[in-house]
DNA sequence: CCCAATTTGTTCGTATGTATC
DNA sequence: AGATACATACGAACAAATTGG
């Protein structure tokens, strides 16, 4: 059952759009899952009564918003796709694009997720889960001598996080959990931060995790929390710090704001 | 500056894909804002060599994003836009269309985020907001007899928490606030709860919003945070007491699952 | 009110690329 | 290797919308 009408609107859409809109509509109504195929192109062309352009552009549209994926060749075609956690990671970062998220923006929401993450987890994390978070930590054992062992151990550490938020059963704070540490790491990189070592945060960093993983295995809820909270309440600090340093070597001297 | 050339990445783009990562950062290394007007369709045509239609989809995959919007007559073109929030919105929840969130996933966010926020907001408001957040809830002081009343009230209490979220200084905080409230209506909607009245919800909702924005006034962090700690725990609670009784209706008799 | 200029929007025909059989 | 089925890309023409005279 094809859609013999396009969907009114408040706004004034223009036909790409329209055609999007009723595809996805037609697509959700019919339950259509990830690996749907699509009627071809041709196929969409004579239903909607519109150009190959036309049609063409509806279906990028779908494609930029990660819903369809598109394949040439003999059983090729349109295909329903489910949004990838990176595109939905990069769609939503477009918006912040714009609204310039400071260091303590993103740490008001770190600091009350990732305890929640922490307690949401003990208890229940197999015993091979476990040991692929201690396996993480020992990528960063040993405290960094060079600015460059600093960021690479930077990065171990957030996938410490990533690792764990991947072992939440709730979608929506594993997307969170990771989508805030990727914003932070965007920052810290445009911003040049940990550009001079910072031994307190790692290896405080690093103890702090190794008492998490046993809060986890001993299935103590509000020591794992209290752990992941006083870790935040630290990253927080030191890296407003650092923020502040770098502040200071860029302005030019004598210079007011 | 045009771009010469177009970048390369791992994954094989399609050339409208490549052209509008190409523009994406040839607008960001210049830091073009909002209003920026990008090069005409013809003068696009002629800077990367290729057709009209490939630049058109270009643009629209950019459009979809919510990264550009066009508009035709003299004065026209294609310019840079500000993601807004509802296109942010709408983005993000195709990524959730597909992971099938519960009414515990959202609200184990929400009890934590909206509890921080009010203690965020405790003695920071102005008179004027106060006194706006008191307006809202003065649309549902009496309990509802019908069950589109009800409807109502729940819309009235879902924009007595948008408001509070505006207030934030936090841009993250506030989307995610208002996102997951939107998700929450969303699926509200989709699984007809609500179908039959709940007066305790509602008149309990009023009775804490009203204790809030006493706390709010006084500068009482604690006790704002406490206030929407308790009213996330019951609203949570009654929600799933809703989904239960719904779930009983819908089954058939004798059906073991 | 109409007309002209400008810019995006849409259509059609054709040709090319790509993957499957 | 060749045929087939599909998306992809190109180019030229035409349509619609907006602005200013």
């Amino acid at each position: 059952m094809p859609p013999a009408t396009i969907p009114e609107t408040t706004e004034r859409l223009s036909r790409p759009q329209q055609v999007a809109e009723a595809i996805k509509s037609w697509v959700m109504a019919n339950g259509w899952g990830p690996g749907h195929r699509l009627p071809s192109e041709l196929d969409l062309i004579a239903r909607f009564g519109m150009a190959k352009g036309t049609i063409r552009e509806a279906i990028r549209i779908l494609e930029a918003q990660g819903l369809v994926k598109s394949r040439t060749g003999p059983g090729g075609g349109v295909f329903v796709h489910q949004v990838s956690e990176e595109r939905a990671t990069a769609l939503l970062g477009n918006y912040f694009y714009f609204q310039h998220l400071t260091i303590d923006d993103i740490y008001q929401i770190r600091k009350v997720l990732e305890p929640e993450l922490a307690a949401s987890l003990a208890g229940r994390l197999s015993e091979p889960q476990l040991r692929a978070l201690e396996e993480v930590m020992t990528c960063y054992a040993e405290p960094a001598s060079s600015s460059e062992e600093e960021r690479e151990q930077h990065i171990a550490s957030l996938r410490f996080h990533a690792l764990l938020a991947e072992m939440s059963g709730n979608p929506l704070l594993r997307f969170l959990i990771r989508f805030t540490a990727n914003m932070l790491a965007d920052i810290t990189v445009s911003r040049r931060l940990y550009s001079q070592p910072n031994h307190e945060l790692w290896s405080t960093g690093l103890d702090y995790q190794a008492r998490l993983v046993a809060a986890l295995r001993a299935g103590d809820a509000v020591r794992a929390h209290a752990i992941l909270n006083e870790h935040m309440q630290n990253a927080h600090r030191l890296m407003r710090l650092q923020e502040t340093v770098l502040t200071q070597r860029f302005l030019p001297e004598g210079q007011i704001i």
